[in-house]
DNA sequence: TCTTGCAGGATTGTTCAACAATCCCTACGC
DNA sequence: GCGTAGGGATTGTTGAACAATCCTGCAAGA
C-alpha cells in the first residue's frame, strides 16, 4: 500500500528488485523529519538505556534538548507509546515502561509463535527462496561472535535482535516486521534491567550459528524445533536474573 | 521524611483483584477526551465504510467538522494510522489505505499462526479456566444467528469480528489483543471493496457456532484443526471476492 | 498523632494563528 | 511536443496562550 505510486497508470508494476531499493532508499529520506527524528533520538536512548525504566520524560526539558516545538515532541511521543517503549498517563506525563514477569511471558510467547512458524513455513516455499536470503543472518552470527571475542556484551546482545528480526524478515511479511520490532524493542527494554549481560547472551551465540546452519542445510522442521526450545530457555534465563533483580531491589527509593 | 511511617512508598502492592477491576474501569474513564473522540468518530466512518479506500482527509475540513483543532486532530490521525485505519503520506496527507490481494494473504497468515495457537494453547491450561470464560464467544455466535435472521449482513460481520477478538481474548495476552485489533480493523476495511456480504459472511455463521461447541466440549486439538481450515476456506473467499472487484473496476477515477 | 481540606506551583491537554516547506496543476517558452 | 517556471493549495512546524489536572506543602480540625 505505501509502495503505490502516485501515478496510478502503470497499475500492476511487477516491482522488480531494484526498485524496491530505491524504494527503501527514498524512504529513508522521507523521514517526516522532526517528529521522527526526534523520536529516533529517544528510540536509541531508551533501548541503550540512557532512560532507565520508570523515568518521566519532562516536556519543557525535551523541547530544550531536541530542539522541538512541543507540539511536534507530543508526535514523537505518540510514535514511541505505539512502538511499546513509552506510556502515556493522563495529566502525568509519559514514562518509560517498567515490564514484570508477566510482560516478559507474553513477549516470549508471541515470539515463539511468529518466529516458529516462520521458520517451519519457510519448507513451503523453499524453492522460490533468492539465493543470498540468508545473507543478513550470516552477518549476524558473525557479528555477534566478534563482539563477544572483544567483551563487548551490549553488542552481542544487539547482533542477536538483528538475528531475529532477520529470521522474522524471511517471512516477506510487513505486518510481521512491523510487529517483531515491537516486541524486540519492549525485549531491549528488559535487559536494561539486568546486571550481567554475558550469562544473558553467551549461550545463545553458538545456537544462533546452529540455527543459521540448519536453514542453510534447508533441515527446516528441526531448525523449528530448536528455535522452539531456544526460545523457552532463553525465556527462563531472562525471568531468573529477572526475579534476582526483583529480589535485589525492592525498595528503589 | 524518613519517619518509619505506614506509608512505605507503596511500591510492591500485591495487587488484589478487585484492585484490577477498578484499575479497568478508571482507564475506561481517562479516555483522552478531544484527539481520542475524534478518533473514535473517524474510526466509525472508515470501519462503515462512509470514507471509501483511497480518499484522503483534508486537515481544515474536518477540524470544522469534528470541531477540533488541528493538531488534536492530527494525534487522532496518528492513533489511526498505527491502528492500520489510515496512512500518512509526506507532504501529501491522510489517506484511507487501498489493500491489495498480498495484503489479505498477509494478514490471514497471521490470523492463522495467532488463533490456531491460542485455541491449541488452550490445552495446557484448561484447569485454570474460570467457568463463563466462554461466555462472550456465545454471544457473538447468537448476536450473528440474529443479525443473519434479520438481513443484516454488516451486522453479521461484526459479530464475526467481535467473536475472533474473544477467541484471541481467552489467551490473556495483552499484545495479542492489540495485534487482533489491528488486525481485525485492517480486515473490515476490506470488506466494503465486497459487493456481497451475504455470501462472504454467511457460511461462517455455523461455522462459528460449531468451533464454540467443540471450545465448550474442549476438544482443543480439533477446534485448532478446524479454525485452521476456517481460515484458509475465508482467505480464498476474501480474495476470490476481491478480484472479481478489481477486474470490474480498474479505474476509479 | 492522624486525617482532612485548601492554597500554590508545576505540568499536561488543547487551541489558535502564523510562517516555511512541499506538492499539484497550469501556462509559458523553446 | 517537452521541459520548466510560477501560482495556489495543503501539509509540516513553531510559539504563545489558556484551561484542566496533578503534586506538594501547610494549616486546621478530630
Amino acid at each position: 500500500m505505501s509502495t503505490g505510486g502516485a501515478e496510478d497508470t502503470g497499475s500492476d508494476v511487477g516491482r522488480q528488485a531494484w526498485l524496491r531499493t530505491v524504494a527503501a532508499d527514498v524512504a529513508r529520506l522521507d523521514r517526516s523529519s522532526s517528529a521522527e527524528r526526534a523520536a529516533d533520538i529517544l528510540r536509541r536512548s531508551i533501548t541503550e538505556g540512557a532512560l532507565p525504566p520508570g523515568a518521566q520524560l519532562s516536556e519543557v526539558e525535551l523541547t530544550e534538548v531536541l530542539e522541538v516545538s512541543r507540539n511536534t515532541l507530543r508526535e514523537a511521543f505518540r510514535l514511541l507509546t505505539h512502538e511499546g517503549l513509552l506510556v502515556y498517563k493522563l495529566h502525568r506525563g509519559v514514562f518509560v515502561p517498567e515490564l514484570d514477569e508477566h510482560d516478559v511471558i507474553d513477549l516470549y510467547r508471541l515470539r515463539r509463535v511468529l518466529e516458529v512458524d516462520v521458520v517451519r513455513g519457510l519448507a513451503d516455499r523453499d524453492p522460490e527462496l533468492p539465493a543470498g536470503r540468508l545473507d543478513p543472518l550470516h552477518d549476524d552470527v558473525e557479528a555477534a561472535e566478534a563482539a563477544a571475542s572483544a567483551d563487548r556484551w551490549p553488542a552481542v546482545g544487539t547482533a542477536n535482535m538483528r538475528f531475529h528480526q532477520h529470521l522474522i524478515g524471511l517471512a516477506d511479511s510487513a505486518r510481521m516486521d512491523a510487529m517483531t520490532g515491537r516486541l524486540l524493542a519492549e525485549l531491549r527494554l528488559l535487559f536494561h534491567v539486568i546486571a550481567t549481560p554475558r550469562e544473558l547472551h553467551e549461550p545463545y551465540i553458538a545456537r544462533n550459528r546452529g540455527l543459521f546452519e540448519l536453514l542453510e542445510a534447508r533441515k527446516y522442521e528441526q531448525a523449528a524445533a530448536d528455535l522452539h526450545q531456544y526460545l523457552l530457555d532463553s525465556e527462563q534465563g531472562i525471568l531468573a536474573a529477572f526475579r534476582d533483580k526483583g529480589l535485589r531491589a525492592p525498595r528503589t527509593t
